[in-house]
This record gives C-alpha cells, sequence and structure tokens, in this order.
DNA sequence: CATAATGTTTAAGA
DNA sequence: GTCTTAAACATTAT
C-alpha cells in the first residue's frame, strides 16, 4: 500500500542504485509506462540517478543534468532493486539496467501509478500541486491549516494538497490512535486535539518505516492490522466500524474516538 | 459471482 | 471558492 512509509522504503532501494549507471531500458507494458524506451534511453541512458527525492507519495529519481523520472505507485506499484538474474515479475512495468550487474525495477499489479518525464526537477516541484511532505512539516503550520479548513478531518489528512503522503490506511491509524473521530471538521478540533494529532502522525509515520512498512511487524494496538468491521479495538473492548468518507472505506473505534 | 482494495482525477451538486 | 459524493481508470483477491 503504497502511503508516504511504503514510497520511503521504494526511495531506500533507489539509493542502493544511485551510484550505478543506468546502461538500458526495458519497457514491458507500453500501455502503461506511455514513453517510449527510444525517449527513455536519449535522456537516462549513461547516466546516474545520483538525486533521489520524495514528496508525499511521489518519487523522483534525478540526474545531474536537472532531468528526472517521475514515479507514482498508485495502489499496487512497487520499486526493486535486484540482481540481474532473479526472474522478471510478470507485472513489471518497466526497468532500469544497471552496470553493476543490478536493475531498478517497477512493477504493479494494477494500471493506477504513472511514470513520467521530467525535463527540470527543480520546475517541476514548483508547479506540483502537493503540499509539504507529512514528515517535514512544522507544527505551527500544520495547527494552522487545520483552523482554515471546513473538511472532515480525514479527508484533510488524506488531501495531497494540505499535507503529503497520508493515504487511506495510515489516516485510519493516526485518526485511532489520536483518539478523534474521522468525521470531526478539522477546524473544529481542539488545540490540545491538534497537537496530539500533529505529534501521533509523527509517531504512527516513523514507526511504520522503522517497521519497513510492512503490516505484520506493526506494534499490536495498532488498528491497522484489523481493518475489518467487527474486529475488537485494540485500546478497548468496542468493535471497529466502517465510515465511508471522500469515497473511501475507513475504520475507526465508535468507543475510542467521539466527535466533540 | 459480487465486492472491495492501499490512489488520483473529474464531474456534479450543496 | 470549498467541500461532498460518485464514477472512472484496470486488475487482483476474497
Amino acid at each position: 500500500m503504497p502511503e508516504l512509509p511504503d514510497v520511503e522504503m521504494f526511495r531506500k532501494e533507489a539509493e542502493k542504485a544511485s551510484r550505478a549507471k543506468v546502461t538500458g531500458i526495458e519497457v514491458q507494458d507500453a500501455s502503461f509506462v506511455k514513453i517510449s524506451k527510444k525517449d527513455l534511453e536519449k535522456q537516462i541512458a549513461g547516466k546516474k540517478f545520483n538525486r533521489i527525492l520524495r514528496k508525499g507519495k511521489n518519487l523522483f529519481l534525478g540526474t545531474s543534468d536537472h532531468h528526472a523520472v517521475a514515479f507514482h505507485f498508485g495502489m499496487t506499484g512497487f520499486l526493486g532493486y535486484e540482481q540481474n538474474d532473479e526472474e522478471v515479475s510478470k507485472y513489471m512495468k518497466c526497468s532500469f539496467e544497471l552496470d553493476n550487474n543490478h536493475r531498478l525495477i517497477y512493477a504493479s499489479k494494477r494500471k493506477l501509478g504513472s511514470i513520467k518525464l521530467i525535463e527540470d526537477l527543480e520546475e517541476h516541484l514548483k508547479k506540483l500541486d502537493v503540499g509539504i511532505d507529512a514528515l517535514e512539516i512544522k507544527e505551527t503550520d500544520f495547527l494552522d491549516q487545520l483552523k482554515n479548513s471546513n473538511a472532515m478531518i480525514k479527508s484533510f489528512l488524506t488531501d495531497q494538497a494540505e499535507i503529503a503522503g497520508i493515504g487511506n490506511v495510515y489516516g485510519d491509524e493516526i485518526l485511532f490512535q489520536s483518539h478523534i473521530h474521522p468525521r470531526q471538521k478539522a477546524n473544529t478540533l481542539s488545540p490540545e486535539q491538534g497537537k496530539k494529532l500533529f505529534k501521533q502522525m509523527q509517531k504512527v509515520l516513523k514507526t511504520a518505516i522503522n517497521r519497513q512498512a510492512d503490516v505484520s511487524r506493526f506494534p499490536a494496538s495498532w488498528l491497522a492490522p484489523r481493518r475489518k468491521a467487527g474486529e475488537k479495538c485494540p485500546g478497548c473492548k468496542g468493535e471497529i466500524e466502517k465510515v465511508k468518507i471522500s469515497g473511501r472505506t475507513g475504520y475507526y473505534c465508535p468507543e475510542c474516538q467521539k466527535e466533540n
């Protein structure tokens, strides 16, 4: 589930490739990649991805000449650094062959993500309609944005233009650990709730990264492993309920997360 | 077989 | 302009 912690894992994968030179590019699913092997190679071959940058759920692999490849992972995409002799995944969309017997592969079971060629990374970042990364935002700015939003807090947290990186699963987790109801309006949170939300946001994301964004390694006190209506809340005896907000199915504990 | 799934974009209505 | 839902995208897992 590519949200901030997952994409952070992909960033680390890409970093393993950053000292090697790209020798060629294979496109396995042209209907998804949409850029020709020829154009990709013209811009990337012979260079190194030595400027790697993540902003929210977006990953940019840049070269020294300001060009870059922009990746978005949709719901099922991933990036992996692997040895050349490994079997090619049938979900592979394209791969960047390296001069060290490895390759960087982008794979996805569905077609919801994207791969784009960027002419000038700095210019591109300026125009991107994506807010500051959830791990970079300062508490005071976060609280200001909360005050200025009339949206439900779940929508606020998952709105990439407000804060970048939080999706459906981590949004639910952060609200669960902050004891805030997902439908509560952002601008009705008390200052204490706002501060708690900020703190839990940092904690949840950092903990998830420390555990390789792997749900099976998350603490038993978390909601994420129990995303199902009728499951027992890990904090009380209550039952987890489903809520549909901005088109996504969310989960919360009606006992622990009351509206005020 | 029907339904839901980690995401984004677009449209339409309040 | 803000915020909400619903639908669309394509494919897999339950």
